[in-house]
This record gives structure tokens, C-alpha cells and sequence, in this order.
RNA sequence: GGGAGCUUAGCUCAGUCGGUUCAGAGCGUCUGCCCUACAAGCAGAGGGUCGGGGGUUCGAGUCCCUCAGCUCCCACCA
């Protein structure tokens, strides 16, 4: 039988390779879960936790931002799924339209099609066939991470419900009220050829110039100019006789659509100026003089060239002053023929060889270097964007901002951290109408239709889900009674991405197309939204928008705002840098769970992450150590006979409270979304008490079997590491948890319970780690000493102390013998140990060097005398005696006395030692 | 220009209500070990005037003021 035994475990040993292989188990696994349905949720009668994904593009790939947000997705669903609750993890992708349409047009341009050459139809088939080839493949990369999606819910922001829904939506925003069409300044992306929101566009820092141009007074014949002679004038006068201003601009390129020039009425610098006209350098244009006081009189020369259709204070401008707007831009950026001038040329082009053409024609004053703000679109990073006026469709904000405000500031929404909230009020409190329109064809289209009109008269048009419902509403239009479908034209523009994810948390349920639903009753609220706090405008308010103005409550209780992926340097992970890791070669390299525990570790909510690969080597080696420390369980022989000795008693004892203090730390810190300090709670326990003390305590001497009660005891603990291990690491705790104990097909850890805190003996745990300082202390001794591991040593304790765990500490320190003694003897040769106010020694006869231990013994001698005459100074303070909590002045007098009891020993040493000599 | 945040060990960070021997953790460093679970490991050790200054308090890493440095967000000064 024990030799049957031994062999049946040398082959599991030859099974269980000494290293731990992802490669061989992660997929396995996997595929197991996907078959058993495990990530599916159906409505029940448990309590349901919901996280909707944020949901990534569809064509875009896993980025390492991915990798952590994710990862703290599905540690919260794991958990939570642990933990009793039916957890729903809905995977899904976005459209993102404009960031799609750009590859769609490059890679036509690429085929050497243009997409103006298309009709919409075509390009749409472009543009599917292209979402078809790569969208998704994010979707599976997020399998290989260990994500627990529930796939059979994947959805796509432009499928037809979600579509349905935005479409629902939009009429029911318009017939409201919210929804308006208007014509106002907004920002134009030349490239994409679209608007942008306000929240699209970003701002960079830019070495630009300031150019100092002419602007010749033009009516100095019937007008002649008057100095006023002030103080403080500053006038320009040419070789001629001729005076002129003086304009600096950054944008010389728009001089061809300035339509006044703009002084501060109190700018003494240039009174002269005022009643007056000015030419338009180079364009030749007779423009007034205004005033207003918006132009800052110490900025350039204080005269302010005004181009109403080409800035947004010059149109503010414009408007109050009833000037002219000259558009000189065609969409792409070039210049138009209204400009006069450089037609169809670009305008950074334009902008150099005006320069150049003003310093010929001697209307240049000056350049100078200047630093100004220039706007980017945040998702082509390469064309200034350009304000443009034209007629866009706008959501009325305000109504948002005050229904999505409150939730946040009573705190029915967290925000983790919380300092995001001040950032969030800020936004909600100036919000600005949302632009929704986009000149793009890949997105939702706008479900308006224009009915035709004469030439000059004002744009007609119904908001309807459908053609049909269109026609029927231009019907009732008075003149249009009798149109038919084919007279209606619809909308030509698509809608802002965001206007679909911002009701994701309610379309996902079919909240929207059908309110009130099984679905949307049991998911909704959901629970937590994982994000980076760089879309807190984009998407997390504008969801707690859509979900207070649908379902009239929030769409989650928490937001979860991770920080940004920094290389170890700090700076941001780019393609330019080439310092972002491949999260898939990651994977391939150290194993899912390493990349997992790699991220974790160093993420703290809000805080950037400096990612190092040295925390995914650790994240590896904690897989190597939960590995090989199952491998020595694994090998352990029962002793049917062996009855359980008194280190393995303690231990077990210890341990279980050990498990259920860490057990509460893990909950709170879970509770409180400390997810990394949670880890670490479980990490350390796992490490440093289980494999570097318990199964320490509790092996087994080479050769012997270990009994049976201290085995089954062990293997529950490990059961239970592994469970709290699970969340974070998912694949080899199923592997290992698989291994364990026989289990059925179907069995799964990520459906055991997560343990649950039990009662810890707080006084047990105390003298265990008295104990472990103890051992400590003697290996320190050893090793000072250079006296091997296995030669045993005596130990003289005084008094009881650490009578409870002295099992341990005997075996754990190599003890022979265990002498307690009332008063340290120190008469002989050894060496003496402090550990708080336990006294204990180490004879050691001829190895101790008397020098040395007088030494550390007076050294300890001068930091306790220290020590004692502060405490002393405290109690002897009448105001902290009686101003401070007895608890505290307690501690203090507890401090006293064990700081005179540790002297008086420390003297003692001294005294025999200074004997010895 | 407005707002928020940060500064604690070589690095990355905890430090909750102002009070335990509270100055911590992980990683790295140093020293000694291949001892049949694990060298991707074991054992041990060292390391900090808590950014500077001031204040409140019996007591400050923690609260207030101030200075310095860094980061981020918002904003239409050409």
C-alpha cells in the first residue's frame, strides 16, 4: 500500500512540472468557462451587480490603459460573482465614428479611392466590410487577458437596437425641446471635414509667431488724422507722411476676412485712431475703426484686426457691431474664392508666403516669437482645427447639468477618488450646448428630413424615426399636405458618437426601446463604471445624463476612475516613444495572471501608473510561489498513525485567525475600491504567512508523513487562499483549485464563495508574531555567528512568555531545548535577545564575542534611556495627563514601565558582561 | 487667467478620526545560503529632519498659513 502510494505520487510528480506553465492552462481554462456558461447571467432572484463596459472602438487594439481598466472590471465581477451576486459584465464595442471613417478613407485612398467619389451607400459597405475584418479582435483580446464578459450580451453601439435607441432618443430630445438646429461658431476638423464638440478639440502649447502688419488709415483725405497729443499716444507714421496702425496677429492668412479694425476706447496709445478707416494690407479693403472695450490695450500694439468668420470673439464682435462676415475658408482648409486671393491654396501655406508677400510690399513691421494655445481634434492630432460658422445640430445642455448634477453631490454616484467631483460640478456648472452633428457618414444618421423650400426661405424640416412617420408629419405642415416621400430629403449629417455610448447603460437592457422591461428592472442601476478620467465629460456624465432623463435614476452607484499607463519614466505610452509594451506578448511572456497582478500592483484609484516590467516578474513569481507551495502540500504523505504535534496545533490555530483578519482587511479595503491594497493584503498573507511561516510550522521533518488532521487543515486554508487569490488571478487558481481536491465537470472556483471573515484571536496573532520576531532574532544570531541552521541551540525565555506559540519557535529556530527561567542568567556566555518586552538568551559558550554584545547592548541601553525620558517628559506634563484620553496616557504609563523593566535587564547584560571580560 | 491635486526610504506608493514602540509596504540594495516546494527561491540586514519655514495643540507625516517645486483639468486674449 505505502509503496503503491509512493508511486502513484512520483507520477503525479512527473505531472506536476516544477514550473508553473500559463500557456498550458490559461486557454484551457478558458475555453471550460466559455462552455459551461459560466459568464452568463439571466435575471434571478439573487441581487444583481452590473458593470457595463466603457465600450473600447471597434477597430482599435488592447493597449496596456485596456489591460487596467479591464483587469479591474473583472476583479470586481469575480468578486462579486464570488460573493453572492448574479454578475453581469456586458462586453461591447463603439463605433467611434470619426476615428473609424479616417481609416476607412485611408484605406480607400490607399485603393486609390476617394470617398467624395462614392455615394454614401458605397462608402458604408467600405466601411462595414472594414468593421467586419477588424472589429472585435479587441473583444478577443480581452478573452486572453481572462475577462468574465458575459458574450452572449456583446453588443455594438451602432447594432440595430442600439441604433433604434439613439434614433428614439433623438426624436424624443427634439420633440422636447432640447434638440435645435442653429447656426453658430463651432469647431471645424479641416481633415476629418466634420464639427467637434467644444470637448473634442485639445489644446497644445505652440511656438508660434506674432506678426506686426500695416494697416494704412484710409481717409486721411476728407478725414484728415488729429493727434491728440495725449500722453501715452502712439502714432505711426511712414517716410510719406502716411500713418497707419499697427495690427499683430498670429493668423496674417486671415487678413482677407477682416471686416473692422477694433480699439479699446480708453487706450490712450490709440485715440488717434478714432471715426477713422484703415486699408486692409495687401487685400486693399476699406475697413472702420471700431471700439470695444473686449480688445485688452496691452496686448500687441492694442488694435485688434476683427475677422467675424474666422474667430469666436471676432464674431462676438461682429454681431454687436453689425459687421460683415467674410468667409474665406472652404472646408478643406484651403482658401475660398470669397478670399480674393491665394484661392485654393492651404492656409498654413498661405499663411508663410502672405509673410512674405507683406515684407515685399513693406506692410510687415515685425515678427516676434510668441507661445499661444493652437486646437487640436483630439482624434487627428495633425490639423489645427479651424472655428467655423455654420448650422449644426445642438442639445440644450442645461437641463442635463442640473438633472446629473445632484445625484453626484449627494453622493448617490461615488466618484473614486473623489476629487473628480469638483471637476465634474465645474463642467456641469459652465456647461455649453453640445454640438451633435457630424459631417460623417459612418455613425447614426440624424432622423431629420428637410422638406423643399424657395429659393431665400427659411430650411423646413420634421424630426421622425422613419421615413413614413416623416411624411405623415410633413403632411400636417400647412403647403405640404399632399408631398410624397420622394420630395423629402433627409439629413445628410451622422451623430456624435457619444450620443450613443452616453445611453449604453440604459440601451443595453432595452431600456429605451422598451422602458420597463425584465431586463432593464434587474440590471438597472448597474453597479460600477470603470474609466480613465480623461472621458469624465465624454461619457461618465453624459451617461448619468441619459440615465437620469430615461430611467429617472442614476445609471451606477460608483465610478471607478483608474489613472493614466505611464512608462517607468512617467511619461505617456505612445506609438512614437515605442515604450508601450504588446499586452498579448505580455501575456505570452509572463502569463495572463502575472500581466493582471502586474498592473494591480501599482494602481491606486486615481493615481497614474508607472508601469515597470520588473511588477509583472513579480506577478509571474507569485504564480511560481502559489505553484511550488501546492507541489509541497501535494507531496505530503498522510501518517495515519502520526497524531498532530503542538507546533502544528498552534499553527493551524494561528493561521486560521491570520486567514480571517486578513479575510476582513481584503472586504474593507474591497468596500472602499482599494483594490491594490487588497491584493496586497492577499499577497503577503499568502507569501510571508502561509509559505514562509505556517507551512514552515506545520512540514513535515524529511521522510516523516504529516498527520491527517493538520493535512485536511492545510488544504482547506489553501482552498481558501486560493479563492481570495481567484478575483486577480483567475487561471491558476481554477488549475490548482481543479487539482486540490477530485472535482466534477462543471466545477468551477469562480462559482465557490469567497470566504467570508470569521472570528480572529487577536492575542493569538500577537504572540505568533512576538514568536516570529523571536526566530528571527536567533537566525539573526546564526547567521552572526556563522553557526549552521541545523545545529541546534539552547534557549533560556524568561518567565511565561510566548507559552502559547513556543512550539513554533522551537522548531522554526532550531531549539533543542526550551529553558524558562525567571531571571535571565547572565552569567555565562551568549547572546541576548529583546524582542518588545520579551527577555530571552542564547548560550553560546567560547562563540560569543564579549566586545561585540557590549557593544549592541550599551547602544540599546542609550536608545531605551532616550525613549524613557521622553515618555517621562509626556506623563510629567500636567496638560497631556489630563487633556489626552485615558487610553493614550495608559499606553504612555505602559511604555514607562516596560522601558525601566527593559534598562534594568539591559544593565544587567552590561554588569555580567563587563564580568565576563 | 481660474480650479484641483501632489511632494514620506534608492524607485513606486500607503499612512483612514490629530494619540499604541508610528515613521510603514512592495520593489530594488547589501550579506549569507542550491537546506529535496520554490535561486522566478530561502534567511538575515541596512535605509527616511515625512519639500522649506511658521502657526494651532498636552501632542502634527496628519489641521491652518506661507514659500518652493511638480502634475493635471478648465478658459475665446488676437
Amino acid at each position: 500500500m505505502y509503496i503503491c502510494r509512493i508511486y502513484y505520487k512520483t507520477i503525479l510528480m512527473e505531472e506536476l512540472s516544477s514550473k508553473y506553465n500559463p500557456a498550458l492552462t490559461e486557454d484551457k481554462w478558458y475555453e471550460y468557462w466559455l462552455q459551461h456558461k459560466f459568464f452568463h447571467s439571466e435575471p434571478d432572484s439573487r441581487p444583481s451587480y452590473t458593470i457595463v463596459i466603457p465600450p473600447p472602438n471597434v477597430t482599435g487594439i488592447l493597449h496596456m490603459g485596456h489591460v487596467l481598466n479591464e483587469t479591474i472590471q473583472d476583479v470586481l465581477i469575480r468578486h462579486a460573482r464570488m460573493s453572492g451576486f448574479n454578475a453581469c459584465w456586458v462586453p461591447g464595442t463603439d463605433h467611434a465614428s470619426i476615428a473609424t471613417e479616417a481609416k476607412v478613407v485611408g484605406r480607400l485612398a490607399g485603393m486609390g479611392i476617394r470617398k467624395r467619389d462614392l455615394t454614401r451607400e458605397e462608402f458604408l459597405k467600405y466601411a462595414w466590410e472594414w468593421k467586419e475584418e477588424h472589429g472585435g479582435i479587441i473583444l478577443e483580446q480581452l478573452k486572453k487577458l481572462g475577462c468574465s464578459c458575459d458574450w452572449d450580451r456583446t453588443a455594438f453601439t451602432m447594432d440595430s437596437p442600439r441604433s433604434e435607441s439613439v434614433m428614439r432618443v433623438f426624436v424624443d430630445l427634439y420633440d422636447k425641446g432640447l434638440i435645435y438646429r442653429g447656426l453658430r461658431m463651432v469647431n471645424w476638423d479641416p481633415k476629418a471635414q466634420t464639427v467637434l464638440s467644444t470637448e473634442e478639440v485639445v489644446y497644445r502649447d505652440e511656438k508660434s509667431k506674432l506678426y506686426y502688419l500695416r494697416y494704412y488709415v484710409a481717409d486721411a483725405d476728407v478725414n484728415p488724422v488729429v493727434p491728440t497729443g495725449e500722453e501715452g499716444e502712439v502714432l505711426h507714421i511712414d517716410g510719406q507722411g502716411r500713418y497707419y496702425a499697427v495690427v499683430a496677429t498670429t493668423r496674417p492668412e486671415t487678413i482677407m476676412g477682416d471686416t473692422a479694425m477694433c480699439i479699446n476706447p480708453k487706450d490712450p496709445k490709440n485715440q488717434w485712431l478714432r471715426g477713422h478707416k484703415v486699408t486692409v494690407p495687401l487685400v486693399g479693403r476699406v475697413i472702420p475703426v471700431i471700439e470695444d472695450r473686449y480688445v485688452d490695450i496691452e496686448f500687441g500694439t492694442g488694435c485688434l484686426k476683427v475677422t467675424p468668420a474666422h474667430d469666436v470673439n471676432d464674431y462676438n464682435l461682429g454681431k454687436i457691431h453689425n459687421l460683415e462676415t467674410i468667409d474665406i475658408f472652404n472646408p478643406d482648409g484651403t482658401l475660398s474664392e470669397a478670399a480674393g486671393m491665394y484661392v485654393g491654396r492651404d492656409r498654413m501655406d498661405v499663411r508663410k508666403q502672405i509673410a512674405l508677400d507683406l515684407d515685399n510690399a513693406a506692410l510687415l513691421e515685425k515678427i516676434e516669437d510668441y507661445d499661444n494655445k493652437v486646437g487640436y481634434s483630439e482624434r487627428n492630432q495633425d490639423t489645427a482645427v479651424e472655428p467655423r460658422l455654420c448650422k449644426q445640430w445642438f442639445l440644450k445642455m442645461q437641463h442635463f447639468a442640473d438633472i446629473a448634477l445632484p445625484p453626484v453631490l449627494e453622493g448617490k454616484i461615488q466618484f473614486h477618488p473623489t476629487k473628480y467631483v469638483t471637476t465634474y460640478r465645474n463642467w456641469l456648472e459652465n456647461i455649453q450646448d453640445w454640438c451633435i452633428s457630424r459631417q460623417l457618414w459612418w455613425g447614426h444618421r440624424i432622423p431629420a428630413w428637410f422638406l423643399p423650400t424657395a429659393e431665400g426661405e427659411e430650411e423646413k424640416f420634421v424630426v421622425a424615426l422613419n421615413v413614413e412617420e416623416a411624411l405623415a408629419k410633413a403632411r400636417k405642415i400647412k403647403g405640404y399636405e399632399n408631398i410624397e416621400a420622394e420630395a423629402l430629403s433627409r439629413d445628410e449629417d451622422a451623430l456624435d458618437t457619444w450620443f450613443s455610448s452616453w445611453l449604453w447603460p440604459v440601451s443595453l437592457f432595452g431600456g429605451i426601446n422598451n422602458p420597463g422591461n425584465e431586463e432593464i428592472r434587474y440590471y438597472y442601476p448597474t453597479s460600477d463604471l470603470v474609466t480613465g478620467p480623461d472621458i469624465i465629460f465624454f461619457l461618465v456624465a453624459r451617461m448619468i445624463m441619459g440615465g437620469e432623463e430615461y430611467m429617472k435614476d442614476v445609471p451606477f452607484s460608483n465610478v471607478y476612475f483608474t489613472g493614466i499607463v505611464r512608462d517607468k519614466l512617467g511619461r505617456k505610452m505612445s506609438k512614437q516613444l515605442g515604450n508601450s509594451p504588446d499586452p498579448l506578448k505580455l501575456i505570452a511572456q509572463y502569463g495572463a495572471d502575472a500581466v493582471r497582478m502586474g498592473m494591480l500592483l501599482c494602481s491606486s484609484a486615481g493615481n497614474d501608473v508607472l508601469y515597470d516590467d520588473s511588477q509583472v516578474e513579480q506577478g509571474r513569481n507569485f504564480c511560481g510561489k502559489i505553484w511550488n507551495a501546492f507541489r509541497l502540500i501535494d507531496l505530503w504523505n498522510v501518517d495515519e498513525g502520526k497524531v498532530q504535534d503542538e507546533a502544528s496545533a498552534v499553527a493551524v490555530k494561528w493561521f486560521e485567525s491570520k486567514l480571517n483578519e486578513t479575510v476582513a482587511t481584503v472586504e474593507d479595503h474591497f468596500r472602499k475600491f482599494r483594490i491594490s491594497d487588497a491584493l496586497m493584503a492577499v499577497y503577503k498573507l499568502f507569501w510571508d504567512d502561509f509559505c514562509a511561516w505556517y507551512l514552515e510550522a506545520v512540514k513535515p521533518a524529511y521522510g516523516e508523513g504529516i498527520d491527517k488532521t493538520t493535512l485536511a487543515r492545510t488544504k482547506e486554508f489553501f482552498e481558501a487562499l486560493l479563492k481570495l487569490i481567484h478575483p486577480v488571478m483567475p487561471f491558476i487558481t481554477e488549475e490548482l483549485w481543479q487539482k486540490l481536491a477530485p472535482r466534477k465537470d462543471g466545477d468551477t472556483i469562480m462559482l465557490q464563495s469567497y470566504p467570508i471573515a470569521g472570528d480572529s484571536d487577536k492575542e493569538l496573532i500577537a504572540d505568533f508574531e512576538a514568536a516570529t520576531s523571536l526566530v528571527a532574532a536567533v537566525r539573526n544570531i546564526r547567521q552572526q555567528k556563522n553557526i549552521s541552521p541545523r545545529e541546534p541551540l539552547v534557549l533560556k525565555v524568561e518567565g511565561s512568555a510566548l507559552k502559547d506559540v513556543e512550539a513554533v519557535v522551537r522548531k522554526l529556530a532550531g531549539i533543542s531545548e526550551l529553558v524558562r527561567v525567571d531571571s535571565v542568567n547572565y552569567d555565562e556566555a551568549g547572546s541576548s535577545i529583546l524582542v518588545g518586552t520579551i527577555k530571552a538568551f542564547v548560550p553560546l559558550g567560547n562563540l560569543i564575542n564579549v566586545e561585540e554584545e557590549l557593544k549592541k547592548a550599551e547602544a540599546d541601553l542609550l536608545y531605551y534611556n532616550g525613549f524613557l525620558e521622553s515618555v517621562r517628559l509626556k506623563l510629567g506634563n500636567e496638560k497631556f495627563v489630563c487633556g489626552a484620553p485615558e487610553k493614550v496616557v495608559a499606553t504612555e504609563r505602559k511604555k514607562e514601565s516596560d522601558a525601566l523593566a527593559t534598562i534594568a535587564a539591559l544593565q544587567q547584560t552590561i554588569a555580567s558582561l563587563k564580568a565576563l571580560k
